[in-house]
RNA sequence: GCCCCGGUGGUGGAACUGGUGAGACACGCGGGACUCAAAAUCCCGUGGCCUUCGAGGCCGUGUGGGUUCGAAUCCCACCCGGGGUACCA
């Protein structure tokens, strides 16, 4: 073979490639026909040059969308990036470099790595977050949810992480560490920002019903959501004079509540306590304890505790019980105290041997049927008791089973004016604002006369200014001599912009909206659009996005649809998590100095291969260790094709060959696109490649029988038409030298003849005892006795039902035949 | 601790809703052909053990039990690995 006709990735990708772009192929017209199905991948965040991790979604997602197209589909396949963030104002701090210059210069390689690999983006959706075309919108929604009461600002202890110079999210914040820079989060009291994703608590629970996503994604965030339910229910201080609500999810243990317990931060203990020397000893030690510590993971962490210098009454018992403050009990979680049982808790059980308090037995436990158990003694009881029981030393509630006294209590507690039943969520509201500067500015004037006054929304976009000092100490944007200064827009008087920028997941949660409408300077999108678009059919993208942006962009929709611009409740009807690319068994990363990048790949072998090995490796949502796959073995792979198709696979009208030879190639084909197609369908990419490796060893088996001409044109085509969506430069190729007009990636998917698959004679299994002792052929319309029959006769099953007894006989038509001996 | 998800050859992974001799396909490895040689390519073999070397037998899907005519697949207990989450009242 000349080198003219080896296969050379690297001479014919490049060429496609540019002329794809160039030539916008995938630009979706408008009346495109076809089913709408909106193809979206997670858009990246241009820190450099794509990673291999692009390289396995990517290459995912583009099979998937480009066999959408050859089915009929009119598929929307946007790309953008998430430009706004902390990596290139750090950039900017370290190296001088305008951050602006630093992204787009990394988005340009992105982009031409994107275009190398073939991946067929419709380009003219184009968008970056960083744009103030964009970031306008951002602004815009942000003022929706302003005027909606969805955004609000108030003093609140948030985390800080004094590394990013900034606040975080309660989901950024990750076992005490910033997720971002791994500095230990510190508590700040601060007046920040929020939106009120609480609101949506309910829906976002129930909605992940209606969603076709991973389950584990799905727990994950149904935990984070933490809906539990309880009542709220006042207790009064001793001595009459105040009044503290507490939550709890145990009100049937109401009896049990022994004693009681606030926040350290609590504010009736600071309006009690005062001046008190033990008190402020307590609050300083209390508050050197760092948030790592109170979150650290082991069991001895000790509580500690306070004794208050007054008692609270047990509405129910009527007695008073002595107060505490501990630091147990959170001030941001419920109401900042609580109603201490310890005989069904283990926290309040732990602080109460801690602290020599009373242990009242309210429960008898019984077993899963109602059955009583032993009774629970107070003395020697080494942890709290949470199963199921029945109260006891309840007043009248004794003999119910707990559920039953959790109703009945909520009941009375509600007639007698204590109290209501409440749900009780563990989500909290999302802190946007950021000290930052490389985002987009919260829309938002203060004026000493107006107070919050939203900038107009003909004024957006709230630009940043040109001139940031990226190297001062603290946010740039904040610290501009002029930016801030600004007339009122309700009074005309002097007023300041806020100086905070939102979150970069306030940007992502809306950008498969703005790929509705990219160029749109009237409006954000249109509701034409969304309600035709919406919700995206596939999503792909890694799973470090369970809860952050996945939870974000789910209230934004709901938000969104609730102020009328759009229809859709979820903006994801089903989502896909890749596997992560390693290395030897951990993470790839620059300073590990296992780094494996797409470029070496693709400049290698080419982009082909590189898609090839990512789908053939493993399932998606598996990880690959890159040290486990084979690139060149798939590069063999396609060169077998190459060569088996220039060889076998030019225009010939008749078939050469035995009959039988020719019989068996086209049922190998055909067999082929059912199965490859159903492969495709659930998006098991890596034994849709297994099926087609077969077909083409089928290919290299009949050209060593002889066969030629028509059947092995279509079974050379047939594995074209499979693997394009996965290798598409290499298919387009053989495409057009194999002499057809057109490209290939605008051809229908095959259809199997599936006529050619009947099968006149079928193998059966014969079993003896469960045991298989031989195969036998029989008609494929055989009848039970003809194959029992059959069956008897096979020599070795013969061997082995010897004298016996045939007690029984499973017949499973066309598969197996099983005789029970004894 | 709790909640998920997994444990299949040397490796990545196959195996329909319990039913076609578990291990497709590929990598790796071994052997052969071609070649002066190498590369490339093509062919054969490749779970373990036994074997009278036959289209034979036994064992084998983390471990131990169980259900069934039949279990990688279902049930129970345990071991190991991964992920999530955690003083949330």
């Amino acid at each position: 073979m000349s080198d003219d006709e080896r296969y050379d990735a690297l001479a014919i990708e490049p060429a496609i490639a540019q002329r794809w772009y160039d030539e916008g192929t995938y630009t979706l017209a408008d009346d495109h026909p076809g089913e709408p199905y909106y193809a979206l991948t997670m858009f990246p965040y241009p820190s450099g040059d794509l990673h291999m991790g692009h390289g396995e979604i990517f290459s995912l997602h583009d099979a998937l969308v480009r066999h959408k197209r050859m089915t009929g589909h009119a598929v929307l396949n946007p790309i953008g990036w998430d430009a706004f963030g902390l990596p290139a104002e750090n950039a900017a701090k370290k190296r001088g470099a305008d951050p602006k210059q630093w992204t787009y210069d990394n988005i340009e390689e992105q982009r031409s790595s994107i275009v190398r690999l073939g991946y067929s983006f419709d380009w003219s959706t184009r968008l970056h977050t960083c744009d103030p075309e964009y970031y306008r919108w951002t602004q815009w929604i942000f003022l929706e949810l302003f005027g909606a009461d969805l955004a609000y600002r108030k003093d609140a202890l948030v985390n800080w992480c004094p590394g990013c110079q900034t606040v975080l999210a309660n989901e950024q914040v990750v076992d005490g560490l910033c997720e971002r820079s791994d500095d230990p989060v510190e508590r700040r009291p601060l007046n920040q920002w929020f939106f009120k994703i609480t609101d949506y608590a309910q829906e976002l629970l129930d909605d992940l019903d209606t969603i076709d996503w991973p389950e584990r994604v799905k727990t994950m965030q149904r935990n984070w959501i933490g809906r539990s339910e309880g009542a709220e229910i006042t207790f009064a201080t001793a001595d009459g004079d105040d009044e503290v609500v507490v939550s709890t999810t145990r009100p049937d243990t109401i009896f049990g509540a022994t004693y009681f317990v606030f926040a350290p931060e609590h504010p009736l203990v600071a309006a009690r306590m005062g001046d008190d020397a033990e008190y402020a000893a307590f609050m300083d030690a209390v508050s050197k304890r760092s948030e790592i510590e109170r979150m650290s993971t082991s069991d001895d962490r000790g509580k500690r505790g306070l004794r208050l210098n007054f008692d609270m009454t047990n509405p129910f018992t009527g007695e008073a019980i002595p107060a505490y403050a501990a630091d147990y009990v959170l001030m941001d979680y419920g109401t900042g105290a609580i109603m201490a049982v310890p005989v069904g808790d283990q926290r309040d059980f732990d602080f109460a041997r801690q602290e020599g308090l009373r242990i009242d037995v309210i429960i008898r436990p019984t077993d899963g049927d109602g059955n009583l158990l032993e009774e629970l003694d107070a003395d020697t009881m080494t942890e709290a008791y949470t199963g199921p029981g029945v109260m006891v030393n309840s007043g009248d509630y004794d003999g119910m089973t707990a559920d039953e006294a959790k109703a009945a209590i909520i009941r009375d507690v509600e007639s007698k004016g204590w109290g209501t039943g409440k749900v009780n969520v563990r989500l909290r509201d999302w802190l946007i604002s950021r000290q930052r500067s490389w985002g987009a500015p919260i829309p938002i004037i203060h004026c000493g006369a107006c107070g919050e006054v939203p900038v107009p929304v003909a004024d957006l976009p709230v630009r940043l200014p040109d001139d940031l000092d990226w190297a001062v100490d603290g946010s740039p944007l904040a610290l501009h001599p002029t930016w801030k200064h600004v007339a009122c827009p309700s009074c005309g008087g002097d007023a300041v912009r806020d100086t905070d920028t939102m979150d970069t997941f306030v940007d992502s949660s809306w950008y498969f909206l703005r790929y509705l409408a990219p160029n749109d300077d009237t409006q954000a999108w249109t509701r034409e659009a969304a309600d035709r678009w919406l919700p995206v059919d596939q999503y792909t993208g890694g799973v470090e996005h369970a809860i952050l942006h996945l939870l974000y962009a789910r209230f934004f929709v709901k938000a969104l649809r609730d102020r009328g611009h759009l229809a859709a409740s979820e903006p994801f009807q089903a989502l896909l998590n890749q596997g992560q690319v390693i290395l030897d068994g951990s993470a790839m990363s620059k300073t590990r100095g296992n780094l494996v990048v797409p470029a070496e790949v693709y400049d290698q072998y080419g982009a082909d291969t590189l898609r090839g090995t990512m789908l053939f490796a493993s399932p998606p949502e598996d990880d690959i260790d890159w040290a486990d796959v084979s690139p060149a073995g798939m590069h063999k792979w396609l060169s077998r094709v190459w060569r088996l198709s220039l060889e076998h696979g030019m225009p010939d009208t008749a078939d050469v060959g035995s009959d039988g030879d020719v019989a068996t190639l086209r049922k190998a084909t055909h067999g082929t696109i059912l199965a490859v197609s159903a492969d495709y369908e659930a998006k098991k990419y890596n034994t849709a490649i297994a099926k087609m490796m077969e077909l083409t060893n089928a290919v290299q088996a009949a050209a060593h029988a002889g066969v030629a001409g028509a059947a092995m044109r279509e079974a050379v085509t047939t594995i074209h038409l499979l693997l394009a969506p996965v290798c598409p430069f290499i298919t387009e190729e053989l495409w057009t030298r194999l002499g057809h007009v057109g490209s290939i990636h605008d051809q229908a998917w095959p259809e199997a003849d599936e006529s050619l698959l009947v099968e006149a004679e079928v193998s059966v299994i014969v079993q003896v005892n469960g045991k298989v002792r031989g195969k036998i052929t029989v008609a494929a319309d055989a009848d039970e006795a003809t194959t029992i029959a059959v069956a008897t006769g096979d020599d070795n099953v013969a061997k082995f039902l010897g004298d016996g007894e045939v007690v029984k006989t499973i017949v499973v038509p066309g598969r197996l035949v099983n005789f029970v001996v004894r």
